[in-house]
DNA sequence: TTACAATTTACTTTTAAGTGAAAATTATTT
DNA sequence: AAATAATTTTCACTTAAAAGTAAATTGTAA
């Protein structure tokens, strides 16, 4: 579905990927736990974003952290979020790291 | 009111301290977050229990998180929990871990 | 044997997380 | 330019689960 290609997708066909409502991808936003490229006032969604996505529920509803956990965690740039996470989302999350 | 040289406190003690019901102190316990000392079945809970308490409820009434983060890294033994901790809680936190 | 603490069960409260709908904004088409 | 379409934003609401607690029961130390 999303190859390698393609670089971004709109933020409904993310929400539907992930099956979660595109209101929660705007909700998440707003707690700056994801930041999609914007063009014009369009946003565009990277594979890492979304891998970083899945990520973050991977971390909700598995282990039962709550948002503002994770974003302590990010702030702390912490370990602990970038241990288990697959190579491709710890670059993701570095870029950002790197962007704020 | 806790003074160096008593050693321990009963249940109720502690929880009038804290400002908390002493079924919260079970709850926590539940969730291993504390684990006081048991003369018989009655629970005696230290000093350094006591200030680790607290910066338990710090954690969660001031940062927002939840219980189950906290003890996530707990189990990681993680830097967040210990960075901004007052020495003597990071003392307790480790005879805690050191207990487990 | 009684008084107090622990335990259990099930309940209440609180709040985070998520969502619906309407309004606003910007882009697109004719 | 007006109409239409698409996306964002806002506001208020719902839902679900975590956190906390009450009450009844059990256990046990003194």
């Amino acid at each position: 579905m999303f190859n390698e290609v393609d670089k971004s997708y709109p933020i409904e066909l993310v929400a539907e990927f992930l099956g979660i409502n595109s209101r929660t991808l705007y909700y998440y936003e707003k707690f700056n736990l994801v930041c999609p490229l914007r063009r014009g006032r369009k946003r565009y969604y990277s594979k890492e974003d979304i891998n970083w996505l899945e990520y973050v529920r991977e971390l909700m509803y598995e282990q039962g952290m709550n948002l503002r956990s994770i974003i302590i965690l990010i702030k702390r740039r912490d370990a602990v979020i970038l241990d288990r996470c697959p190579e491709d989302v710890v670059l993701c999350y570095k870029n950002y790291l790197a962007r704020k």
